[in-house]
This record gives C-alpha cells, structure tokens and sequence, in this order.
DNA sequence: ATGTATGCAAAGTATTTGCACAATC
DNA sequence: GATTGTGCAAATACTTTGCATACAT
C-alpha cells in the first residue's frame, strides 16, 4: 500500500499526520487506539493533536479502510481492513440473503486480548432467520397461545 | 430462573430495582443499554435510578450472569449469558489449549443490528498459535532476514 | 441492629465539535 | 488564492463514584 497514492485517490490532502497515522496503522499487527497512535507518532517525533487522530481515524473508517470496534473497555480499537472477506447469510425460512462484511477481526482481536493467542484461520457458519420471518413466527406463536 | 433464588445464592439483598432489572433483562430477546433499563421499569411503575441500574448490571457481570459489550456506539449493551459454552484453543505450534467463553453472543448481537437477521446456530472453528510461539516465530523470521 | 443498597449530585473519561490559523493543492 | 486540515479548548455522552439516607435481613 502507497500511502500517498491512497491520500490522493481518495480526494484527501496529503499532510505529514495522515502519512504518520496511516504508517503507524499499516505497521501494527493488533487494534490500537487514539491515544497509543498519538504516542506513537510522538515517537518518531510527529507531535498531532489527539482530536486530529480521531479525525483522521474516522475519515479512514469512512472510506472503508479502517475498521473501528469497542472490545469492552469503552475505548475504541482501530485496524486496517485486511481482505474484504464478507460474509452471506440467508434465511432459513424464506431464503433471503444479505451481505455483510465478515466479523471475525473483532473477534480474532478480542481472543487475542483474552487468551494471547493469534488466531490464523477462522472457519464460521452461521444459520438465522431474517427480522420478517422471526416477526411472523413470533405473531404465530402468541396467536396459538391465544387460540388454545 | 427464579429471581429472588438467583439474588440469594449469591448473598445479594433482595431489593426492587434488582428484580426488576432481572426481569427486564430475562424477558428481551435482544441486548439493551442501561437507560433503555430504566426506561422500561418505568414503565413497569418502577423508578430506579441510573446508577442503581449501572450497579447492578456490574454485579451481575461478576456474577458471570450477564455478557456486556460495546456494539460500537460507545454505549455497553447487556444481555443474560444463555448457555456457558465455551470454546478451546490448541496452539498449532506446541499443543498448549486455553479456554474462553463463546465470543459469538456479541457477534451475533452485532449481525442482528446490521442485518436484521437473528442467528440460530452458529458453527466456528478457529486456528491459532500462542503468544510464546507467535513471538518465537518472529524472532526466528527477524534473525534469518539479518543472517541472509 | 447491622450491613448492604439506593438516590442524588458531582466527577471522570474517551470522543466530538467550533473556531481561528495554517498548510496543501 | 481557495479549499481543506490542524490545534486548541470547550462541550458531549455515557459511566462511575462519594456520601448520606433507606432498606433488607
């Protein structure tokens, strides 16, 4: 990843706390937040101010780069989408499906946290129903219960 | 589960606000915010004060009882542990397993408030390597770019 | 009666925002 | 030179805490 070609396809200006910010973030191999990028870029004596990392941060998250995710101590943890990878569900009683993206960096973040391990590979299936067809269910189950 | 049983085993006094929190928390289906708590055992006739709810979510997160986490709003929701499913993780190097409790409740809160979709089952697998191997690892990999 | 729980108000903490100045294109 | 970005300080929103009172056992 070019990091001013990625400032520049995206429209944004090309400043010394973007460049910082996004080395930091490529350079990483686990979330971070704010404040550890602030002292971070002080390390290679780049002073930014703490408002312009959240900025930054959240333009990044915008433009899909960025994944931001809270792992329970109310401090959010920031890292740079590795592959795309989403995820298709679909209905088990109409067949519907969306897409959505795939959300196991969160986990494999959190497991790392809790357990020290590093997780290579993750396998996940998930089977559910959409909010339509768990509503109609619902309505079901009450009117039998009524009716009975 | 029987409320007052539950408050008792663990030595915790009997009170109003608690029940009725328990109730609120037993009866959704969903994860819900602590003042969205409040709100509804107002509606019950019940007024309990914010801290109280924020208090006794915390006693009942020691307690194991209760899962909170942070869907990414900054505002912790709070959901009953259903089942203690936990998962084991063997590192792929040396063997070593940990345990951690099933991650995928958050998860599955995190799908149904992007996609609607309420997960019925879910079917992970995961593979990793420890703290100690994945920094041996590294260093392995750094002192052969040196010798090179 | 004793220890525990609650309400209230004040403090705390991560994040966001308004504005003036500065830097990039 | 026009537009966009940054620093600073103040504001915000959720959560936590100290203390006096009230309640459960």
């Amino acid at each position: 990843m070019n990091i001013q070609l990625l400032l520049r396809q995206n429209g944004l200006k090309i400043t010394k706390p973007r460049e910082t910010i996004l080395a930091i973030l490529r350079e990483a191999d686990h979330g971070m937040d704010a404040e550890w990028i602030r002292e971070q870029a002080v390390l290679r004596g780049i002073y930014i101010n703490l408002s312009t990392v959240y900025r930054t941060l959240d333009l990044l998250e915008e433009l899909n780069i960025l994944e931001k995710f809270d792992l329970g101590d109310h401090r959010y943890n920031y890292v740079l989408k590795k592959d795309h990878h989403r995820h298709t569900l679909t209905c088990e009683i109409c067949h519907k499906s969306v897409d959505m993206d795939c959300p196991m960096t969160k986990i494999e973040e959190l497991i790392n946290r809790e357990t020290g391990f590093s997780i290579k590979e993750h396998h996940l299936e998930l089977k559910g129903v959409c909010r339509e067809c768990a509503q109609k269910k619902e309505r079901n189950a009450s009117s039998q219960k009524k009716g009975a």
